[in-house]
RNA sequence: GCGCCCGUAGCUCAGCCGGAUAGAGCGCCGGGCUUCGAACCCGUAGGCCGCAGGUUCGAAUCCUGCCGGGCGCGCCA
């Protein structure tokens, strides 16, 4: 519609410039947005505001000029009006919203979809925690936003990949292995020593438990036990992390795994790529990269003087293998603990030839927990957290994806597990699902009653004429540009906010039937109920739509 | 010290590519079920949009400085 009334205002500011009216100029961008005030029509636009100082004259003339000539020839307006500084007001004849119906009811669950001819290959990285321990709440909203993020993405066109990239090269594995080993050596001697920096949790003991059924540890030496715990003990970690993020309806196309980056020489291969760039150079016995020369604080080690690789540099080798994959643009979803990572990233994509545009990286704030009115600290080491697991048992996968998705990516967000566990019919999620239930519900009546849907539905459609009806049918028309806003900011919080939206205004129709019996979607009036149903029927269609783009289930009965 | 994020109603947060009277949920107070689902709806109260400047016809929104909270600044992982 906002495509509609852009043609319509070029062609007029055309029409204009042509007969005089006024001064040929190049185009101010302006907007043409929905107002807030019902009063103020359908759609409004800045266009006259913005016209004014080119044109050194006032707003509201321009305004006027404008809404005298419009170039509406297929009459979609059904008032026009100037208003306010010199805004443009517009009111859309009913006709062009029963077509919108008509289409949604239609299209089914594509409506807000796009089939592109050639789709753009798009990687997703996200989660990836470290095979050290289980999935924690932080992940959780990293899970839920990258999730959404991607079916957004994949429903407007596009081919995502969803990735993982499973950290163990480093010495975390290592210690993971130390600290499943002692608690096994401590059940027959409590004296042991746990490593300084182990891991806490009570895991590292069913591991412990599990591994010793497997294997004979008794029968090895240390060393070659501790080798066994880490393998066997990041092995289980995996699979567990992977069995939590299916449970949170989240699959992954590929699992990347860093030690591979060594194994298969990967690593070396880039720094030699680096080397022929000459964007590498020795200094103190270590091997550094610069950085520096591409937007960095200063150059980073690649290789430290022990003959160890840094993260860094299997994180680039990582990268580069990504953009090698034949990504046209890749995503990268991090802890904002790791904001700092972002030039050095970015740097070395640049030192590497690839457009710093090709790499995002989206920053979720950390997720703060708080249990009987305290915040709870969370940390791996100390074994002191609540898993994302636990979560869902408590509150189930759908209302934790979608209360995730409540608040901005880069807002820190205050989780208080006991009112989410306590007063969980109080969750917008609920909210949304049964406004989707009510009109399941309603079609029985329907049924019942023997009314159903009519194969010509132009027919009936011009009953529509409730303020409540025209304004739910605005808001539908806006869910596919939401999902493109959506694609361009990764703002999928938007679409819990939408989705509630919708639920409400439909709640708010719903409740005017039991006021006044007429206003009943299924009433004596059949054609009027038909009608309604249509309606009715989009809504189910869209709240339906997006919360599968949340991967949130829509329930027929509550 | 430097960098990034945040500061909006009692609480948790939307709104922030400048626009018309600043919103929601929860909480408080008061209403609404003989007929499509009350997991709902309606109403009341509650705001120096952290502070101070600046840009603009117009600022919660953009710029600068300050205050407060979080995070990050290793040849750690």
């Amino acid at each position: 519609m906002k495509e509609k009334i852009d043609d319509i205002l070029q062609k007029t500011l055309k029409k204009c410039f042509e007969k005089g009216l006024l001064k040929e100029c190049p185009l101010p961008t302006y907007l043409i947005e929905i107002p807030n005030n019902n009063d103020h029509g359908h759609f409004a636009t800045n266009l006259a505001l913005t016209l004014a100082s080119p044109q050194r004259r006032r707003p509201r003339e321009i305004a006027e000029i404008i809404a005298d000539n419009l170039e509406d020839k297929g009459s979609i307006f059904e008032t026009v009006e100037t208003a306010g500084a010199g805004f443009i007001n517009f009111r859309i004849r009913p006709e062009e919203w029963h077509r919108l119906l008509i289409e949604i009811t239609e299209k089914r669950d594509r409506y807000g979809s796009i089939d592109r001819g050639t789709k753009e290959k798009i990687n997703i990285e996200f989660v990836s925690a470290n095979p050290t321990g289980p999935l924690h709440l932080g992940h959780g909203r990293g899970a839920a936003l990258g999730d959404t993020i991607c079916r957004i993405l994949s429903f407007r066109g596009h081919e995502v990949v969803r990735e993982f990239y499973i950290n163990d090269a480093g010495l975390q594995i290592r210690i993971l292995g130390e600290s499943i080993y002692s608690r096994w050596m401590q059940k027959k001697n409590p004296a042991y020593p746990f490593p300084d920096n182990g891991y806490h949790g009570d895991y590292i003991t069913d591991l412990a438990e599990d591994i010793s059924t497997e294997v004979d540890l008794s029968s090895m030496e240390p060393e070659k036990a501790i080798e066994i715990c880490s393998k066997k003990g990041k092995e289980r970690m995996l699979a567990e992390i992977n069995n939590d993020l299916g449970l949170f309806r989240t699959q992954f196309d590929v699992w990347f795994t860093e030690s591979d980056l060594f194994s298969n020489g990967l690593v070396e291969r880039s720094l030699k790529e680096m080397e022929a760039r000459k964007e590498l150079y020795e200094k103190d016995g270590a091997l550094w990269i610069k950085t520096s020369d591409f937007g960095d604080d200063k150059d980073r080690v690649l290789r430290k003087s022990d003959g160890q690789f840094t993260y860094f540099a299997s994180d680039i080798s990582y990268h580069l293998d990504k953009h090698g994959r034949g990504f046209s643009k890749a995503i990268d979803i991090w802890g904002a603990d790791h904001h700092g990572y972002i030039p050095r990233m970015q740097s070395a994509m640049k030192a590497n030839g690839i457009d710093e545009n090709w790499l995002s990286v989206i920053l979720i704030q950390l997720v703060k927990l708080f249990k009987e009115g305290r915040e709870i600290k969370m940390s791996k080491r100390a074994g002191q957290y609540v898993t994302l697991r636990e979560l869902l048992d408590e509150v189930g996968v759908d209302a934790a994806r979608f209360i995730f998705l409540t608040k901005a990516h880069d807002s820190q967000l205050d989780f208080d597990i006991d009112l989410v566990k306590k007063h969980d019919t109080d969750n917008p999620v609920y909210y949304v699902q049964y406004a989707h239930a009510r009109v399941c519900s309603i079609f029985k009546k329907a049924e019942a009653e023997g009314i159903s849907i009519p194969s010509e539905k132009d027919l009936v459609l011009d009953t529509l004429t409730l303020d409540e009806e025209i304004s739910l049918i605005r808001l539908m028309e806006e869910f596919p540009s939401l999902l493109d806003e959506i694609c361009a900011s990764f703002d999928a919080h938007r679409l819990t906010y939408y989705l509630a939206d919708l639920a409400a205004r439909f709640h708010k129709y719903f409740n005017l039937g039991l006021k006044n019996s007429e206003n009943r979607i299924v009433t004596a009036d059949i054609p009027l109920s038909q009608a309604r149903l249509i309606l009715a029927d989009a809504v189910r269609i869209v709240i339906k739509t997006g919360l599968n783009l949340l991967g949130v289930n829509a329930p027929e009965r509550m």
